[in-house]
DNA sequence: ATGCCTTATTTCATAAGA
């Protein structure tokens, strides 16, 4: 199975390269971030046409998420029940079910400046998915958390440290928001950069940034052990940060091995013609 | 060339992104 996460700064600006992304690439199941979308207005028959079901979640111009899945889309639910409540409403996360895998796809608040009320609501944002997380790991075994975590879990995850030394993304309440949701038994599948030897998957518009690899690691797929030891590869797909018209940031592509067949994984030494 | 920002709405200007 092939799972991917974007954020593709505004469904409606991206739509074209989305669709050509998609048949492209080919996932299975595509986490969503920052349609900037309604539900009602969400490009829905366009995706559809290419084989997907779609679980949008989006309140207006802002925010918003999405998963979209051709092996399966059950369970939904829109939002992120503890959240803290905002005015108005902010549809940040919206988890389902993908063959058989709980997958969550969030959009974690910016937080805009160290110490600004929206640093506060970021990190009781994190407390929240954190929340939600622990119950629901406490019976599935097979779950994914994908999205933009606005959050680098180390220095070598930003282009310049000290570029960011007064600004959030990199401080120690953030870090260790993240250290508490792989506490819960989540693992970070770190993806593989194309080029360049850090897997970025963001960078500024700006200044040629994209040009220069002046990136972060923000987007991020944290899994149970049980997906993780699944991954046969995953990686940042960077031409799609190329050319024009494109997101400020890359989708993560991460393939996984085929499921256990069911009943469950096969009897010790029984196993014949795996590894596929 | 990958090529020096883009999105949104309160639109010919401004706020926000990270």
């Amino acid at each position: 199975m092939r799972l991917a996460t974007w954020n593709v700064n505004s469904i409606a600006a991206r739509l074209p390269r989305l669709l050509e992304w998609l048949e492209q690439t080919a996932p299975h199941v595509v986490c969503l971030q920052e349609t900037k979308i309604a539900d009602a207005l969400f490009p829905r028959a366009e995706i559809e046409a290419l084989g997907y079901e779609v679980a949008p979640h989006g309140l207006g111009q802002w925010n918003g998420v999405a998963v979209l899945s051709r092996v399966g889309l059950e369970g939904v639910t829109a939002g992120l029940p503890g959240a803290p409540p905002t005015t108005p409403p902010e549809a940040r996360a919206l988890g389902a079910r993908c063959a058989g895998v709980r997958v969550w796809s969030v959009y974690v608040p910016n937080g805009r400046e160290v110490g600004h009320p929206q640093y506060v609501y970021k990190l009781d944002w994190l407390r929240a998915l954190h929340a939600v997380l622990a119950a629901e790991l406490e019976s599935e075994r097979e779950l994914v958390v994908c999205g933009d975590f606005n959050v680098a879990p180390t220095d070598a995850d930003v282009w310049d440290p000290e570029a960011f030394a007064t600004s959030t993304h990199i401080t120690v309440p953030e870090r260790q928001a993240l250290a508490e949701l792989r506490a819960l038994g989540l693992e970070d599948v770190v993806p593989r950069p194309l080029k360049y030897d850090r897997p970025f998957t963001y960078w500024d518009y700006r200044a040629g940034n994209f040009h220069k690899n002046l990136g972060m690691r923000i987007d991020l797929v944290y899994a149970t052990a049980e997906v993780a030891a699944a991954v046969t590869d995953a990686y940042v797909d960077r031409d799609a940060r190329k050319g024009k018209g494109p997101s400020d940031h890359a989708p993560v592509v991460v393939d996984l091995r085929d499921p256990a067949p069911p009943g469950g994984l096969l009897p010790s030494g029984a196993a014949s013609g795996e590894g596929g």
